[in-house]
DNA sequence: TTGAAAGCGCTACCAT
DNA sequence: ATGGTAGCGCTTTCAA
C-alpha cells in the first residue's frame, strides 16, 4: 500500500502538501498541484478510507435502515434501495446496509460507533420505533415516508394529498364528472400512512370541483384478481367514467385485463390514471397516466439533507407531478 | 462521546486493559474484567469503529458488487443480499452496497481505499469482469456463482449439475420412465452459466438410469405464458408423466394453471419438481417439491470464506437436497 | 496480570 | 504558498 508519505517524498513536498493539492481545501500553485496529481497516478495512491475516516470525522458513509417484512414488496423495495445508492454515490457516499429486522438495534450501533454519518429510513411505518431513536441519536436522519410523530425528525414524502388532487385534476379537465379511486386494501387505510392521504386528497379535490367521486378500496378476501374486479365492478356499476389506481403493479394489470375483458377500452371507454406508483406505468399492457412516486427524487433530496449540516427537522413534501401516457380521454358527453 | 481514556480513568486502570478485557486478547484478571464491563456499561461507552478500524487493520465491513439490470430479478436478488446481510452480521460484519452498473470501479475504489475488509460478488455472469479484478485485488473475494474463467478465484454455487440429477433420482424412484425438464428461455443456455448445469445433470442421469428425458427450453417468443404452455405441450406429448422445472416462480405458476386446465391433477396425473429455485414452492398454488438454492447456505459459506484468512481459491458446490411437499406419486403402471 | 507508549495514515492547525 | 506536527481513539508491542 503506497502511502501519502511515499508520495510527498516523490513529489518533493510535504504530507500537508499532498493533503491539501488534492482536497483543495488550501490554496496550492498549479504547479505544485499538478506535480502532486502526477505522482499520485504513477504510484496508484489511494487515500486509505479508515486514516482518513479518523482524522477527518467523517467515514462517508451513510446507513439505509430497511427492517425486510414478509410483505415487503421487493421490486418497489428494490427501487428504492437503488435509487438511494445512487443518490448517495453521487455526493461520494456509501451505502450501508441495515437489514435486521427490529431495526433500533443496528441503527444505534452504527450511530455510536461512529461508523457512518448519517442515516436513511426506509419503509417508514406510522408508529416506527427508529422515529423516536432518531431523536435521540444525534445523527443527521433522514425518513423516507412520514411516521405518525414526525416532530423533530427530517423526513421527504411525496405530496400524497396533492398526488390525489392532481388526479382529479387531469380528470376534471378532461371533462369527466363522476370519477373513482380503486385503492389498496383496506387494511391500509389503518395501518398504513399514505393511501388514506390520497384517498382523502382524492375526495376532497373532488368535493371542491363538484365531482361525483366514488372510493373503493380492495376487499379482503379472495384472490387478489377476484378483489380488484370486485372493486371496479363496483365503481363501473356506479357509472363513473374515470378511475384512478393506487395499489400496486399486479393490481394494476389486472384491472387492464378485466376492462379488456368487458369490452372497454381505454382510454375510450374508461379513462385510467395511476397515483403514487413507483414502477413505470409506461410499460403496461397500456400505458397508463401517472402522479407517480418517483424514488430517484425522494432518495436525491433525503441524502442531500442528510449530509448537509445546515438540515433542519421538518417534513419535505415533494410536488406531484403528471406524466401523460394516453390514458386519459375528454369524458362521452353526458345527457344528464 | 465518551472514549476508552475516560472508562480507564473511571475504571481505575489502564486503557490498554480497557482494550484487552472488552476483546478478550490478553487475560485479565475476572475481578479486572467486572469492573471494566461495569464502567463500560454505566457510562454507556462504544468503541469507536474509525479507530478500531485504524490500529486493528479491519473495519468489519464486506462490499456486496450487485450490479443491478434491467433484467434482475427483484425478489430473487432481495432474497440473495438479505441472506448475505444476515450471514454478515452473524459474524460481526457489516454490508456495504455496490450497486454501480459497472462494478469495477466500485470495487477497486472499496478494496484500495481499505473501506472493506472482503467482497462478496453477486449476480455473477459466465464472462464477469469483477472475476479478473478479483484476482488482481488483493482482497478476500467471494463469488455466489461461478463465472467462466474461476482459476484462482474463491467461489460459492449450488452444485446445479447434482440437483438436476436428484430431480432424476426422486422420479425415477417414484417408477417414473418417461420425464421431462421445463427450463429457461433458450438463449439462458448460451448466456448464463447454471441452465446448462442443470440441463447436463438431468440428461446424463436419466440416461445413466436407462429413463426416457426430453428437456424443453421456453421459445422466445409469445408472451410468457405462452412459451411456457407450449414447452408443457411439447413434453406431455411425448408422454412424460413427471415434470422437472427449472425457471421461475411465474413459470411455476402458469405451469400449474395449464396443467390444471387440462384436467390433470398433480400429482396423480403429472409429477412435478422444481429445481435450483430460490423461493418458497411450498405456497405454490399447488405446493411443490423442490430441489431449491438455498440463499442462506451460499451467503453463509461465502460470508465464511470471505472472512477466514486460511481461505483458498476453489470452487465450492453445495450439495442440492430434496424438499418433499408431495408432488410426486408413483408412475402410473405402464404396459409398454 | 498490568501499564506505558508507539504507531495506524491521514487532516488540519500553527508556523513561516 | 508551503512545511512541521499534534492529534483522531483505538490496538498491540514492549517492559515491568
Amino acid at each position: 500500500m503506497v502511502g501519502i508519505n511515499e508520495v510527498a517524498k516523490a513529489a518533493g513536498v510535504s504530507i500537508s502538501t499532498v493533503s491539501y493539492a488534492l482536497s483543495g481545501k488550501r490554496p496550492v500553485t498549479e504547479e505544485t498541484r499538478r506535480r502532486v496529481q502526477e505522482t499520485v497516478e504513477r504510484l496508484g495512491y489511494t487515500p486509505n478510507a479508515r486514516a482518513r475516516a479518523l482524522a477527518g470525522k467523517q467515514t462517508r458513509i451513510l446507513a439505509l435502515t430497511e427492517p425486510l417484512h414478509e410483505y415487503t414488496h421487493a421490486p418497489t423495495h428494490m427501487t428504492f434501495v437503488l435509487a438511494a445508492s445512487v443518490a448517495a454515490r453521487r455526493l461520494g457516499y456509501d451505502i450501508l446496509l441495515l437489514t435486521d429486522e427490529d431495526a433500533a438495534p443496528g441503527m444505534s450501533r452504527v450511530a455510536l460507533s461512529g461508523l457512518v454519518d448519517g442515516i436513511l429510513v426506509l419503509d417508514v411505518a406510522p408508529d416506527d420505533v427508529r422515529a423516536d431513536l432518531a431523536r435521540s441519536l444525534d445523527l443527521p436522519t433522514v425518513f423516507i415516508g412520514v411516521p405518525e410523530s414526525s416532530e423533530g425528525l427530517v423526513c421527504v414524502d411525496l405530496d400524497f394529498v396533492a398526488a390525489g388532487a392532481l388526479a382529479v385534476d387531469a380528470f376534471a379537465e378532461a371533462g369527466h364528472r363522476t370519477i373513482g379511486l380503486l385503492g389498496h386494501a383496506a387494511d391500509a387505510y389503518e395501518v398504513s400512512n399514505f393511501p388514506p392521504r390520497v384517498r382523502d386528497g382524492f375526495l376532497t379535490r373532488a368535493q371542491e370541483r363538484g365531482l361525483e367521486a366514488h372510493f373503493e378500496p380492495l376487499s379482503g378476501d379472495g384472490s387478489l384478481a377476484l378483489q380488484v374486479v370486485h372493486a371496479l365492478d363496483a365503481l363501473l356499476a356506479r357509472g363513473v367514467t374515470a378511475i384512478a389506481l393506487h395499489n400496486g403493479e399486479d393490481e394494476h394489470e389486472v384491472v387492464l385485463e378485466a376492462v379488456a375483458r368487458r369490452g372497454l377500452t381505454v382510454p375510450g371507454d374508461v379513462s385510467l390514471i395511476s397515483v403514487g406508483a413507483s414502477f413505470d406505468t409506461a410499460r403496461l399492457p397500456v400505458p397508463m397516466d401517472a402522479v407517480p412516486l418517483v424514488a430517484q427524487r425522494s432518495c436525491d433530496l433525503a441524502v442531500e439533507l442528510a449530509t448537509d449540516s445546515a438540515t433542519r427537522p421538518g417534513v419535505r413534501l415533494i410536488a406531484p407531478e403528471l406524466v401523460d401516457h394516453g390514458s386519459i380521454a375528454q369524458a362521452p358527453v353526458a345527457d344528464g
